[in-house]
DNA sequence: GCCCAGGTATAAA
DNA sequence: TTTATACATGGG
């Protein structure tokens, strides 16, 4: 992978020589649509912009180029490489997966170029507690409001607000902003890391279960969101988030439409897919939202 | 109108 | 221990 600066934007360049450069094969595209995050739009074929770390970029993506608008290599490497995961070999991983596993293959087939991302851990915190009980479309909606009422305005936009500007906002602020039962909980979880009873940092270093214990402190934190967190903010690439979309495809692919408990489709993925098991989650969850039933085409 | 959505807390069995 | 229900809301 080249990284140059061009102007003021970054231009990522893969060379895709076997042994050389089997780094990423990203598809901006898939990873952002793929229900990680929420604050993007898409602009047009391979183009979007995507608000994090208080900007504002700008990615377009066409064959084998990424350009990063505005950036500096130096951002780059500290903020988009990290948050696009771009170190981490996900040729050799997506084979690993599909060996043995004809549906991670077909999955990776599909859509092989999806990422899991490096968020910030507030902002993902409150968007999965948003995402409770809810549609990714309403849920960029709400979060959408939430940064244009409550977040702080920046050149061409907002940010997403902190943990005292939500407690400023207070429970009908919060309601206000449609996010109707989950306020109570967003509150006690901005509470509590503005008081340092929580600290988000200090998940990223955590053994995956003590980190999920202390994120189900916080009420209205269970299962699936602390899961959410801590693979989609913190590297905790281990976990296995289950939703509708997962445990309908898991049923169907794995066991037959048996009667099967989340706890049984746990304990099977990680001895299947192991310590990438977030990663094959992701990629299925993706699969089984988007892809088709017949073109799924599942024994 | 009806059903559903990247769930969770709570009560009841 | 597992199973049922309320929760707020709007997109399809």
């Amino acid at each position: 992978m080249q990284i140059e600066q061009h102007n003021n934007s970054v231009i990522l360049t893969f060379t895709n020589s076997p042994g050389r450069d089997s780094s990423t094969g990203i598809n901006i595209g898939e990873t952002l649509e793929s229900g990680q995050c929420f604050r993007f739009q898409a602009l047009g074929e391979g183009c979007y912009k995507l608000q994090a770390f208080g900007r504002n970029l700008t990615i377009r993506q066409a064959w084998e180029h990424i350009t990063f608008e505005p950036c500096t290599v130096e951002e780059f490497k500290t903020l988009w490489q990290p948050y696009f995961d771009l170190e981490r070999d996900y040729a050799h991983v997506m084979a690993q997966l599909s060996a043995n596993d004809p549906v991670m293959a077909k999955a990776a087939a599909y859509a092989g170029g999806v990422h899991i991302l490096r968020q910030e851990p507030w902002e993902c915190l409150i968007s999965f507690i948003i995402s409770q009980n809810n549609h990714i479309k309403r849920i960029k909606g709400i979060i959408d409001k939430l940064c244009r009422a409550y977040g702080t305005p920046t050149q061409d936009g907002f940010d997403f607000p902190t943990p005292q500007q939500l407690i400023d906002a207070g429970l009908d602020g919060l309601l206000s902003c449609g996010t109707g039962f989950r306020a109570k909980y967003m509150l006690d979880a901005a509470q509590k890391v503005q008081s340092g009873a929580l600290s988000l940092e200090g998940l990223k270093q955590m053994p995956t279960a003590l980190a999920k214990e202390k994120l189900m402190e916080v009420y209205g934190i269970g299962n699936k969101v602390a899961d959410c967190v801590l693979l989609f903010s913190c590297g905790h690439m281990d976990v296995f988030p289950i939703d509708v979309w997962v445990r309908r495809i898991m049923l169907q692919a794995y066991f037959h439409d048996q009667t099967v408990t989340d706890t049984h489709i746990k304990a099977f993925a990680q001895k299947q897919f192991g310590q990438h098991a977030g990663i094959a989650q992701q990629l299925l969850f993706h699969y089984a939202r988007t892809c088709k039933d017949e073109e799924r085409n599942i024994c």
